[in-house]
Order: C-alpha cells, then sequence, then structure tokens
DNA sequence: CGACACTTTGACTGTAGTCAATGTAAGTGG
DNA sequence: CCACTTACATTGACTACAGTCAAAGTGTCG
C-alpha cells in the first residue's frame, strides 16, 4: 500500500538518518528489517576484527568507536550520536571496537538484508556514501586536532563539538545566533582522555582551567555551562598560557 | 562499439583505481570525460573552502592533503598515491588543501560531468564508496598513532607504511614473505613531520635513531633500505627506549 | 554509613619542542 | 671548476608541556 504508515513516520532521528530520503518503497523494505534494541552504557556493540552482525542507526544516546594498541593505549577514532549510522558495510570485519558511551537505542538492521538492499537501492547507499564522507570529513578535522593542538586547545574544541551535537541544548538564542549553551558530557574525563590524546589529569587540569577562566561552568561533573560559545571557539584555536 | 579500445586499456592503474571494476560503458563514458594532466612538485591541486573544478586520480605521484589553523600550524590529513582519488564529491567546497607532494600526473574529470555520471551510474558511485570508507579506516589509523604512539614509533610507522604503498620496491621476496625493502620518501622532514604531529628536529632525530639500531639505512636523504621489514614493524608498536 | 568509581590536585619527571649552530647537497654564475 | 647561494637536514643545549605517580576529594549506590 503506497500510503501506509510505518515506526518509521514516528521516528524522531528519520529525518536526519540515513532514511532521511529515502523513497517511500525504501522506507518500507528498510522498516521491514529493523529491530530496535536498547544497549546499556558500558556494553559492546561491535568488536574489532569481528564480522558484525549487525548495522545500526542510533535513535538516543551515545556511542564510542575505540583502536587499540597491543600494550592498552587506547584512542576513541569517533564518536557517534543520534542519527549516526554504525557499522562498515562490505567490510569482512569492523576496523574498531564499538561500545556504548551512555545507554542507547539502536535501530539494527540484519548484516545479509542489509546488504542486499543496498545492491538494489542506490538511493539507500547514496545516503549511506554521503554520511561516511561527512564521517570522513570529521575524523581529518580530528587529526588536526591530534596532532596540532594543545592540551588546552583539545579539551575547548572537544567541549565546543559536544555543544553542537547536543542541540537538546537548552539555548537562549539572543539576537544574533546562540551564545549561551548547557549540556551533558556522554563521556568520563577517561573517554575524554581517549578521544584527545590526553591523560585524565590533563584533561581534569584543562577543565578546571576554562573554569577559572570563567569560559565554562560546571554543575555536578557532568553538566556544562557555556556563557559564550565564542569564548570557547576562541580556546580552541588559540592557546590561552 | 561494445569492444572498442579506450586510453584506459593502457593505463597503468586501471585496475586498482576507481575505474578497476567498472562495466565496458561506464570506462567508455568515464573515458570521453577524461583528461591527463601534470603538475610538478610543490603545486596547488585543491585549494580549501573554494570550490573545486575536477575530480582525479592519481596516475603517478604522490599527493599532499593538509589541514592548517589560523596561526600556521599544519597537519597532513591524507597521502594520495597512484591509483587514489582527488576530490569530494557532493561537498561544495574541499575541507582540505591539496599540493603535488612529488612530479605528479593526474587523470582529471570535469567536476560537472562527472557528478552526473555519478548519478547515472551507480557502479561508479559504489567504487567511489568502498575507496572513501578505506580512506576512513586509514584516518582511523591514523588518529590512533597522532594520539597515542610515541615519536619513535611513529617515525616507524610511517616509515612500514611507505613501505608498503611503494610497492615498486626492490623486493628480495624470501621463502616466507618479503624481509628486505628500499624505496624513496615521497616527502621531506619537514612534510613527514606535518603529517605524524612531530617537529623537523624530532622526526629527524628519530630517522638517525633508526639507523643506530639497524633497523633502517639511508642512501642520501631520501632512499630508505629496511633489511628486515618485521623489526620496523616491531618499532611501529612497541616504543624502543 | 561504607564501598566504589570517578575526579581533582600536587609534586616530580621525561618526552618532544624551541632556538641556534653546523652540516650536506644541488644548482647558479663568475 | 670553484666559490656562493639556497634549501633541506642534522646535532646540541635548554625549556616546557603533558605524563606519571601518589594522595585526597567528591559523588553515587547498596
Amino acid at each position: 500500500m503506497p500510503g501506509s504508515t510505518t515506526a518509521c513516520d514516528a521516528c524522531a532521528i528519520r529525518h536526519r538518518a540515513v532514511c532521511g530520503s529515502l523513497t517511500r518503497d525504501e522506507i518500507l523494505q528498510l522498516n521491514q528489517i529493523a529491530r530496535h534494541k536498547h544497549v546499556s552504557a558500558g556494553q559492546t556493540i561491535l568488536t574489532d576484527h569481528e564480522r558484525p552482525e549487525y548495522f545500526a542507526n542510533i535513535i538516543a544516546g551515545v556511542v564510542k568507536l575505540t583502536k587499540t594498541l597491543a600494550d592498552g593505549r587506547q584512542q576513541i577514532v569517533g564518536l557517534q550520536f543520534p542519527s549516526d549510522f554504525i557499522g562498515r558495510p562490505f567490510g569482512s570485519r569492523s576496523p574498531y571496537y564499538a561500545e556504548a558511551a551512555t545507554d542507547v537505542t539502536l535501530c539494527t538492521f540484519g548484516k545479509e538484508r542489509f546488504e542486499r538492499l543496498l545492491m538494489q537501492h542506490p538511493g539507500i547507499e547514496h545516503r549511506l556514501f554521503e554520511h561516511t564522507l561527512d564521517e570522513l570529513d570529521a575524523a581529518q578535522e580530528w587529526m588536526l586536532l591530534l596532532g596540532r593542538k594543545s592540551a588546552s586547545e583539545k579539551v575547548a574544541s572537544f567541549l565546543l563539538m559536544i555543544a553542537r551535537r547536543s542541540r537538546q541544548v537548552t539555548c537562549e538564542a539572543n539576537k544574533d545566533g546562540l551564545h549561551f549553551a548547557k549540556f551533558d558530557l556522554p563521556l568520563t574525563r577517561a573517554d575524554i582522555g581517549d578521544y584527545l590524546g590526553l591523560t585524565i589529569e590533563t584533561v581534569s587540569r584543562q577543565m578546571t582551567r576554562l573554569k577559572s577562566q570563567g569560559i565554562i561552568k560546571l554543575e555536578g561533573m557532568r553538566t556544562v555551562i557555556v556563557p559564550e560559545l565564542d569564548h570557547l571557539a576562541e580556546a580552541a584555536e588559540i592557546d590561552q598560557s
């Protein structure tokens, strides 16, 4: 039935996710193979070097993608937010380890069935391609951060990125844009360190420095308030010594 | 004519590039919009934040993709070798600056005509998608290096990567695999620093250290000899202090 | 209340950065 | 052919930023 409704119609991330600009037919087919799944914080979603069983869209929560060296040193190589897609198509094994950073709700697609759909519907593949290009852009931006920014710039950049992606932001939109932001950090200090290539201690010290400079305020350990996003943006590019 | 020959048939990188597994028809159409172009070392190929005029396959030479901070700090976010593809489809502006690291020969495709071809031939887009996924994998691997490896591991990893990608290697394949490698560095020390998030001096010091450890030998400043690739691989993951 | 996980703070260390001088190779012109 | 220039690379001395080790502080949950 061309006009029939699907669970997708009510989906919170429908318009932003890969499902965003698909035809009615494509949505119906995707909906048929979709299964919702809850994963609690700390649980593994994909193990590296293993054939993944499913692909997924994130409906709620944050997922971290990590790589590890033989001696245990870890690096987060990607953070995935609601509407992001998880899984590497056309690869036999996942190049990274995916773990729920917070409690997560996924919309999963069985591997074989999804890859078959991909082959049949260039539209779905095209959306996924665009998403992958965005991920590549983000990865390259992060390479600049990891290779060339100081600890304080790294932490400021991280906070700025979270502020921008947490658009559930309590935002007082002022006359020209939004200057104020309040959000919860989806990561522990250890995770932030693994994302920025720093130690826990250095992350903590830089946070207190930003606090003492008045660029951020903290409510508890997880909630961050940014009175003036421009100040944070400045701190993200220019080292404040 | 279904059996007609094209310039592509004689192309050295034909089987590895995006053109690799296309249908006869797709190759013919691609061939029609292709133009060869030479760029000498140091010349700009794409300027960041500008609409690129063309896409290209690299036929010969090495291209570096860089990002720069306001104060001039630079980071190479990608190195492209023969058979790699240059240009970001579906983006109005290039997210990075592309420059010829060595003399380069390109096979270029005009932007509009290529994007039109992409729309019409899912096969070409699919190949490009797979290539982009590989690039993302490489970027994430590099994030691990930038965030978590020591200077000596970084330099060793870099040399190993070049050794692997320069398969024009003078390789004495021993009974079980190739242990020996000899290759030319496509980058100056300054470029290597920008790729590894290090300074020129640190790169130089680590090179002399690897030399004094007998892991590499140098012929002039550009040619590197690796008697035993396994030793280099070890140095790339485990810090030698 | 106590146990545990996470975070902050402090003192000290070490790795890589900075500044400066010297070395090397390739190319130019007298 | 040999000074001279220029660009790139190496080496050395010193510094500083972030890491390490250790202790104390904070918050949460049973």
